[in-house]
DNA sequence: CCAAAAGTGTTGAAGTTACACCCATGC
DNA sequence: GCATGGGTGTAACTTCAACACTTTTGG
């Protein structure tokens, strides 16, 4: 992938990647933690990296996103990008750039992307990074350094507006699934709870999914039935000008 | 940043605005024109330039609108990053910067604002730029120098999805206003017819319109009556939690 | 048999679409 | 008096919100 780039690095501008995962349970952020000066407190970031000069700014993020879980070819959109000449001058934020910046005191304009990822395909790749990578549950995401919090609201504004407009949820399960789970993400990613039969008539009726004759097993209640994102559907249905996917 | 004031040009990070205006009739776009090389025909771009070493990306935004419009303080929101390593390397492109970068060659990431003017307000101030600022209806306009076609149709995306969400569209019209211009400039933006009951059903029962004592003069026609916009109304209105302005 | 989550239908209210004619004015 | 755009109502249909009980399994 990025194995003929240019390895010059363009000193002012950088990638920040907000990468999403759902444990089947809660929505997760993957985010490099690293101690504080006092060394109590941690303190956490996003995965980011400068980009290369003849880097495309996608790019840059795929790699980032590729260096810390493994994963390429999966869903990635840019949130937008942050500039504030102060966003890297709290000194926390200093004392971390010196530790890892050749110019730490450069302006740099972030480009943040946030991405989707199924938590059981992620294959944890900390080495590269050298920092340990952790997913954090978003409710349990405090203060971040730099201007990420900012990043991460942002990134998550535009999840869910995404979400109700593009059923994009499926990158973010397993290939199979069921309709409780999904519920479930449904939820997580919105905040807000939603009624069961309505979310199963109106999703059932939207005809993306192709229910499998596979159900659940060793669970101590009725079992559920498993799905799959039928991308074919999907894209039909686009056609015929189906617009409504919100909930 | 924490160093003092630096106000040198950052020769790596430009911003590019999409000022978008309304005629009572047709959707407009200012843009720069430039004769070509070969001086037949012109040549157009979105008016932008270079930020500041210590300008908040916004600012630098404003910064070329107020410059070429003589508009503080008016709708201005992002696109996003635009940074393909090639983005400036078409012939056309390259004679262009060449005329007006100290540094032709540089790889330059530019960050798309897009913007809304009531044209009644504005005032051309061209000397600024020293080049030709036109308005041009947006069918109008065909290909770009760089990609700035590319950020005119992102713009335009987010102005669309935007209008759902939020009734931005008064910016682009005078304070006082009619109901068939407001209703025209919803077709223009959305790109489609919308039935001329629904539209002022659906829009007067949101009560975020004031109707006017006045009426059109002059007019070979019934005359029509003006509104304005009730911003109050309209805070009041996102408190109750109302949501569904889309059309 | 108990706990736990899966699965299932109906009803009333609200919103959306489609559609055609009269009105006030300037010329 | 005619051309022009302004202004108005209704009926069929679709969608949405609210709500409670039965089923299947493991332990």
């Amino acid at each position: 992938m990025h194995d003929k780039m240019n390895h010059e690095l363009n000193p002012r501008i950088s990638a920040d990647c907000v990468i999403f995962g759902f444990d089947l349970n809660k929505l997760n952020v993957l985010l490099i933690e690293r101690e504080t000066v006092v060394g109590l407190d941690t303190y956490k970031a996003l995965p980011g990296d400068l980009i290369f000069e003849d880097e495309p700014l996608d790019t840059a993020a795929n790699r980032v996103l590729n260096e810390l879980t493994g994963l390429e070819d999966i869903f990635l959109e840019q949130v937008g990008a942050f500039g504030d000449p102060d966003r890297l001058s709290k000194p926390q934020d200093r004392a971390w750039l010196k530790a890892v910046r050749q110019d730490p005191d450069a302006r740099v304009v972030t480009i943040g992307y946030y991405s989707l990822v199924g938590m059981n395909n992620y294959v944890p790749q900390p080495a590269s990074f050298a920092r340990a990578a952790t997913w954090i549950p978003i409710e349990e995401i405090g203060e971040l350094a730099f201007d990420h919090r900012q990043i991460l609201d942002g990134a998550l504004k535009k999840l869910k507006e995404k979400l109700n407009v593009q059923p994009i949820g499926f990158n973010l399960l397993p290939e199979k699934f069921t309709l409780s789970q999904l519920h479930r993400l449904y939820e997580a990613i919105l905040g807000v709870e939603l009624d069961k039969r309505n979310f199963r008539r109106k999703m059932l009726k939207m005809d993306i999914l192709e229910s499998l004759e596979e159900r659940q097993e060793g669970v101590p209640h009725k079992p559920s039935q498993f799905y799959k994102f039928n991308e074919q559907k999907y894209h039909d249905l686009l056609k015929t000008g189906f617009d409504n996917f919100a909930f």
